[in-house]
RNA sequence: GCCGCCGUAGCUCAGGGGUAGAGCGCGCCCUUGGUAAGGGCGAGGCCGAAGGUUCAAUUCCUUCCGGCGGCACCA
């Protein structure tokens, strides 16, 4: 007697065990033919597995969560198939389901380009109508591996032969088609909703390896149906036009060209945006009890051997030999706040001492890394290293992270998530020591009361690290802050202060920073509100649109006072219609229109027009101007 | 760094063995117009760089540089 529990509660009774089809089919008809997969007791199941004992049952229909994912692996598998018949030259690998579709990694002498795609997606369309039941075997690990090797598949007769011994050898038929795969699968390509779109190709390293050879993966996206595709789509369309690189060129805010890759050009709009986060942050330090420093640029290479730089990080760092010294481009800022902190004899009385510097670093990221502001060779840190006493750790990462979430919110992100990493490969200093740096930064995370999630493996050389990952608008996470205890690099520069008991002590040092980089951060901002700055940020807050020539000289009045009251205001005189006026301001993204025309100037008020609201309020000039001083002011809590 | 694609006017792009085109933008003129593009005229290009093939290269080939998409990397 099997006893199945379904979603509403009801029991269903059978005598025998029974497959999931045959379940769907006593439920009713309708089910049975919506069927794709069943779950059992939270499992999901091939519709033709066999159920043996008491569970919980439910089926899987298109409009299950967990559909989505079946449908995206057998767009795979069907992806696959269609490629081996188009061109049998290809050797299959792996090809999984992925967030919002699939890919499928082939290994051919020729490469596949994007206009073989449309070939591809037709005789995709064809393995679905064809409707090939898929069937699930288990074969004998050895005649597996020949079957594979015969067909000249030697990358799956590699993962054949590297999976566990005692593991089944699990292997998905449709038609003449075979793949290794765990499944679970469609009961038919008929199954799959023709709502699948490849959409690129591109270089992947056979196991992630970039020692291995280079496969091509073929990128698709699979939904349960074409108006899901047909949102995603759109939905692709509009994270392109939020992209920064656009947006910085459309806004005029910045740019980049080859005679300075991976360093950006700030325009002065774009450094306005700069410079009025960096005050803002500087302040926040100040009342945080920050004190700001700044150090050198070219460093000789004895103190980044020294502090394990010279080995650990030496890639990346740039190199200049002047006459017969080798300086280096600081990278990191670290280094050259230990100096700070090594000048003089400090006491613990003086502990914690905490040193900010917009630090601008160089780093020589590996070129295909390079993106946009994401990812540049120089940049600026938001960057400070808190130097304290062991006990000191916890009461100081608490209140980071409460500057951080204070800052994170006043731009406008409440999403953030903090993951911890601890020690990595390639480290400096001992165990007993990364020991004692994680333990201690765990603890002072749990006391703050926040929840982490586990990062093993990526902590920096020095210590381990939380890092603080905030989610922006579209729902894309973005790893900004870092908190990082270190041991290390106090006692390699040899930090010290005197304790209480007159004796010398190790300083333990925080390095924190809560943008991360200024160029990333900002880019981070565009993308985040598509260019739409809050008032407060944009670099131009208000423009002051006359409506003909006549209101130029009140229009120049009202510019003035705007100015003298700290607004950032331009202005806008041309002989153009306000239509034109209007819409070339609103494609600035500045937030604020005032238009000055014969009405406003006779009562000496002001129309006022915000950007994404087509409405319009006609206020007192005064009371325009107090008003918007108020809402364009930095959010800095007093 | 690796694989693939791409590089033509400020931007978006078309073209293609006989040294170039559109729209937008820009300049000038007309227009003085009340909330997302008024009209006319005009200027603007070493067709990424270097080599090669060819009577002739922006076009074909090679190399380099840069960009884009992934992969790897992100200490």
């Amino acid at each position: 007697m099997v006893n199945l529990r379904l979603p509403d509660g009801s029991v269903k009774k059978f005598p025998k065990p029974v497959t999931g089809m045959e379940v769907a089919e006593e439920i009713g008809p309708g089910l049975a033919k919506a069927a794709l997969a069943i779950r059992v007791n939270g499992e999901v199941a091939d519709l033709k597995s066999q159920i043996n004992a008491d569970s919980e049952f439910s089926v899987v229909t298109a409009s299950d969560g967990d559909a989505l994912e079946l449908i995206r692996h057998d767009a795979a598998h069907v992806l696959a198939q269609s490629v081996q018949e188009l061109f049998p030259d290809t050797q299959v690998t792996i090809g999984p389901a992925i967030e919002n579709g699939f890919y499928y990694d082939f290994a051919r002498e020729a490469p596949f380009s994007s206009d073989d795609f449309s070939n591809i997606e037709k005789r995709m369309e064809e393995i679905v109508d064809r409707d090939l039941p898929i069937e699930r075997e288990i074969w004998d690990r050895n005649k597996a591996i020949e079957y594979f090797k015969s067909k000249g598949e030697s990358y799956k007769a590699e993962l054949i032969q590297d999976l566990p011994q005692n593991e089944e050898i699990i292997i998905y038929k449709q038609g003449d088609w075979i793949d290794l795969c765990r499944g679970p699968h469609l009961p038919s390509t008929g199954k799959l909703p023709l709502a699948f779109k490849l959409t690129k190709i591109a270089g992947a390293y056979w196991r992630g390896d970039s020692t291995k050879e280079m496969l091509q993966r073929m990128y698709g996206t699979a939904w349960a149906n074409k108006k899901q595709l047909a949102n995603y789509l759109t939905m692709l369309e509009e994270a392109e036009k939020r992209d920064h690189r656009r947006l910085g060129r459309e806004m005029d805010l910045f740019h980049l060209q080859e005679h300075a890759v991976g360093s950006v050009f700030w325009h002065p709009k774009g450094w306005t945006l700069y410079r009025i986060i960096m005050d803002y942050i500087r302040v926040k330090l100040e009342l945080a009890g920050y004190q700001e420093v700044n150090t050198p640029q070219l460093v000789d290479s004895s103190l980044w051997k020294d502090s394990g730089h010279w080995d650990k990080f030496r890639e990346q760092m740039f190199i200049s030999e002047v006459e017969d010294k080798v300086l280096a481009i600081k990278p990191m800022n670290c280094p050259c706040h230990v100096q700070i902190f090594r000048q003089g004899i400090k006491s613990y009385k003086e502990l914690p001492i905490r040193m900010a510097e917009f630090g601008s670093c160089h780093r020589n990221e590996p070129s295909g890394a390079l993106h946009g502001l994401m990812r540049v060779r120089a940049f600026t840190q938001d960057d400070a290293h808190i130097f304290c006493t062991e006990d000191q750790i916890v009461s100081e990462t608490e209140k980071f992270c409460s500057l951080l979430m204070e800052i994170y919110k006043a731009f406008g992100f409440e999403n953030i998530q903090i993951k911890f990493s601890d020690r990595p490969e390639n480290r400096a200093g001992e165990n007993k020591v990364w020991d004692q740096a994680e333990k201690a930064l765990i603890e002072a995370v749990e006391v703050a009361g926040y929840s982490y999630e586990l990062n093993p493996g990526e902590g920096a050389f020095y210590g381990p690290k939380l890092e603080f990952v905030l989610r922006d608008a579209i729902g894309r996470d973005w790893q900004c802050g870092t908190l990082q205890v270190d041991f290390v690099l106090p006692e390699r520069l040899d930090a010290n202060y005197v304790g209480a008991d007159g004796v010398k002590h190790r300083p333990v040092m925080l390095h924190r920073a809560i943008l991360g980089s200024f160029e990333r951060f900002i880019g981070i901002l565009i993308e985040n509100y598509a260019g739409r700055l809050p008032i407060w940020l944009s670099p131009v807050q208000v423009a002051v649109v006359s409506i003909t020539d006549a209101n130029i000289n009140y229009g120049e009045k009202v510019l003035e006072e705007f100015n003298s009251r700290g607004i950032r205001t331009i202005s806008d005189f041309r002989n153009e219609k306000i239509n034109y006026k209007i819409r070339e301001h609103s494609t600035q993204k500045i937030p604020v229109i005032v238009v000055v025309g014969d009405k406003e100037e006779k009562e000496s008020s002001v129309s006022i027009r915000r950007l994404g609201d087509s409405r319009q309020e006609t206020v007192a000039l005064t009371d325009a101007i107090d008003k918007l001083e108020e809402q364009a002011r930095v959010p800095v809590a007093w």
